[in-house]
DNA sequence: TACATGAGGTAACACATGTTACCGAAATCA
DNA sequence: TGATTTCGGTAACATGTGTTACCTCATGTA
């Protein structure tokens, strides 16, 4: 493994608190290889076998569900130095629930689930981290799942809006997607979006000039999500 | 610890490989509470600070989604030996994201992380089984998006009772659950689940009496599966 | 300049599910 | 036995989102 990859893993949550050189010593005994990916590609599909962990050296990634018809819900947008799926890599059924599609050229290592064993075993951090990373990607699934089932399109907008105000530190923001990839991150149809947004601004609530968003009326939105 | 609680726990997903005895000695260095909750109670609810990890001794256990309103979907029911919310123990964020409501009287262990931590580096079948057990969860909570995204009432419904037909061996399949259970469990409105039995049955994919349910066209069934 | 293309708004209609209310049958209880 | 409660079907209507089609505007291109 090269200094660079090592620098990467060390700042990855999953090897926080673990040292470069010591990402370089371990892996100095485990097996693991390193591929890269073009833009807009499947990394993986769902129903792949995945008993490797894939970590993310470079780019991003979006975990995506679809049905048979092809309609898209995104998951979850991964950057490096995330890991991919690791939530479900011990799991008795051992094939992706996702589909990987590369948002950018990236660059992967994948490292063989019992080569992970061996480092929880031997590291404490990476025992940690990797409890710690598993749970965290569980709630993030459990909260999406109150999201879809409970939440209407405008509020999921309204809170998605929120947190990037939060994010961005403004009340005037910039969405990081386009219509159409916004739809596919809340799982509706781009019109239904466009006539959400169309009421939020009717509405009052903020107004939106292409990916410029400013909030007119943050307690009317936080009203809205409450209800 | 009794030895009574030892065989259970021995016999639970989680100490799978592991010996009674060998339970009952890792248990005598590491500290551990039982307690017991009566039926129909809510052991913890969303927001709770989550960190020991439950493991149930007797009885039966529903983790729920819940909204403002009190709108209710079943994520799963938990039989003992089976552990609580194993997938969130070690999320940063330290509180359930679900209700958990008691379907029986139950008894529960609770074993502090710090503990589940000692014992996962201490013993090797402990520390796969936790990873394979929270990694099941995982793929069982994303498959639940999808179906929550993806499938209709109807097809919930009718892969529901093709699962069952599986696992009972049989066309003629007895529901574990009353309407309104089974409403919950879909995440649906009653009424609507009630409406939608009438219409498979009018379609001739099965009939319906009660909890007593019958496979009349599987070929169609699967059929609906597939649109 | 004229044309093609893609993003995004909009309108009409379809469809699934929720909501509320009501009813009847079965089960339970006094 | 009669009264009460629970379960579950049904109907009417509301609501949110999907689907399709069309339009405009901005941008890029021959």
């Amino acid at each position: 493994m090269l200094k660079d990859e090592a620098n990467i893993l060390a700042a990855s949550p999953l090897f926080s608190g673990i040292s470069s050189d010591l990402v370089l010593e371990l892996f100095s005994s485990i097996p693991f290889t390193i591929k890269t990916y073009p833009k807009d590609s499947m990394m993986m599909i769902r129903g792949d076998v995945y008993d490797e962990l894939k970590v993310l050296l470079n780019g991003e990634v979006s975990a995506e569900i679809q049905d048979f018809t092809g309609k898209v819900m995104k998951v979850e947008n991964l950057k490096a130095p995330d890991s991919l799926a690791i939530g479900i890599l011990f799991a008795d059924d051992n094939t992706l629930p996702v589909t990987l599609v590369t948002q950018s050229d990236v660059k992967v290592i994948s490292i063989p689930k019992s080569s992970i064993v061996k480092l929880a075993q031997s590291n404490q951090f990476f025992l940690q981290n990797f409890f710690t990373q598993s749970a965290n990607k569980m709630t993030f699934v459990v909260e999406k799942l109150r999201l879809l089932k409970f939440s209407s399109l405008k509020q999921k907008l309204c809170s998605y809006v929120l947190s990037l105000s939060d994010k961005q530190q403004s009340e005037t923001i910039q969405l990081p997607y386009n219509r159409e990839q916004l739809a596919a991150l809340f799982g509706v149809a781009r019109p239904s979006l466009s006539r959400v947004c169309s009421e939020v601004v009717d509405q009052g609530f903020m107004s939106m000039d292409g990916k410029k968003v400013t909030i007119l009326d943050k307690e009317g939105i936080k009203a809205l999500l409450k209800e």
